[in-house]
DNA sequence: AATAAGGGCAACCGCCTGTTC
DNA sequence: GGAACAGGCGGTTGCCCTTAT
């Protein structure tokens, strides 16, 4: 079967990601969910692949993302469930709330790994809590290599965040509408999305509730005044395409 | 102080699977 | 049933930072 790329590769941007296009990125799928990552970019104003942009927000976007250091149990999770399913990473991820496939991948490849060789070796130990860098990363701050980019680490219960009362909801998902946010990360504040301007409101749930958001189909809320959304988003000055163009749009408020 | 080496991590690539028509 | 498509997944790469020399 001959497979059509997954975009069009012509004039698309690859690489690190801007806190511009972070910041497109996160305001369209926090407002109008991942419809369609393959349609995605061109109606949030980006220059990436669609699955670039699916890869960005699942594994640093994401709001619900716990990031920085890796707990004893963690690593002792990572560890056993790696030796009974192998290197199956979202499955193992799965099982540790915040974190991604990805980032558990790199941890074994970057740390844990060695650390199991020596563990199976009769004459040492693990040396857990502690990186290669020692205490390089200090308990609750991390300075990532973006110098734009400062995560937090923290051990308090992770937030689910959800569109201000004030605008419709987002039409994303089941528990509807409702995304969650780990407070670990300042990302969301460094994208100017939180805070000052509203967006976001902060309210704690659980956790698991959030599961299903990232699957569930998105359905857009008929409620929603989509004009609104330049008021929200200032900063996207009309980059944005509305998406449904296509679609029938009765009881839109266009 | 300059440079090399090593390591962490974000991102890309390509294949696989599930869904739709 | 099969083609087309989108999303998911794991392997790998390459950039950049830190540490060592």
């Amino acid at each position: 079967m001959v497979r059509t790329p997954c975009c069009d590769k012509t004039g698309l941007r690859k690489g690190t990601w801007t806190a511009e296009e972070d910041r497109k990125l996160t305001a369209y799928v926090t407002r109008y969910g991942s419809w369609n990552w393959r349609q995605l970019p061109k109606f949030a104003g980006l220059a990436r692949c669609g699955k670039s942009c699916r890869l960005r927000w699942l594994n640093y976007l994401r709001p619900n993302i716990k990031r920085g250091n890796y707990s004893k149990e963690e690593e002792e999770t990572i560890i056993r469930l790696r030796e009974s399913l192998g290197n199956r990473w979202s499955a193992i991820a799965a099982e540790l709330p915040g974190r991604t496939d990805n980032e558990v991948k790199n941890h074994w490849h970057t740390t844990l790994k060695k650390r199991f060789k020596r563990k199976s070796s009769p004459t040492s130990t693990p040396d857990y809590g502690k990186d290669k860098n020692g205490d390089r990363e200090k308990e609750g701050t991390k300075l990532n290599n973006d110098a734009n980019r400062l995560v937090i680490s923290s051990p308090n219960p992770p937030l689910i965040l959800e569109s201000s009362p004030s605008s419709p909801q987002p039409a994303s998902s089941d528990q509807n509408s409702s995304i969650t946010a780990d407070n670990n990360t300042v990302e969301s504040s460094r994208l100017g999305l939180v805070s000052d301007d509203n967006l976001f409101e902060a309210y704690e749930g659980n956790e698991a509730d959030s599961g299903s958001f990232w699957t569930e189909p998105f359905f857009p809320d008929s409620s929603y005044k989509w004009s609104d959304m330049w008021a929200e988003f200032p900063f996207l000055d009309g980059e944005i395409l509305y998406p449904f163009g296509f679609c029938d749009l009765e009881g839109f408020n266009l």
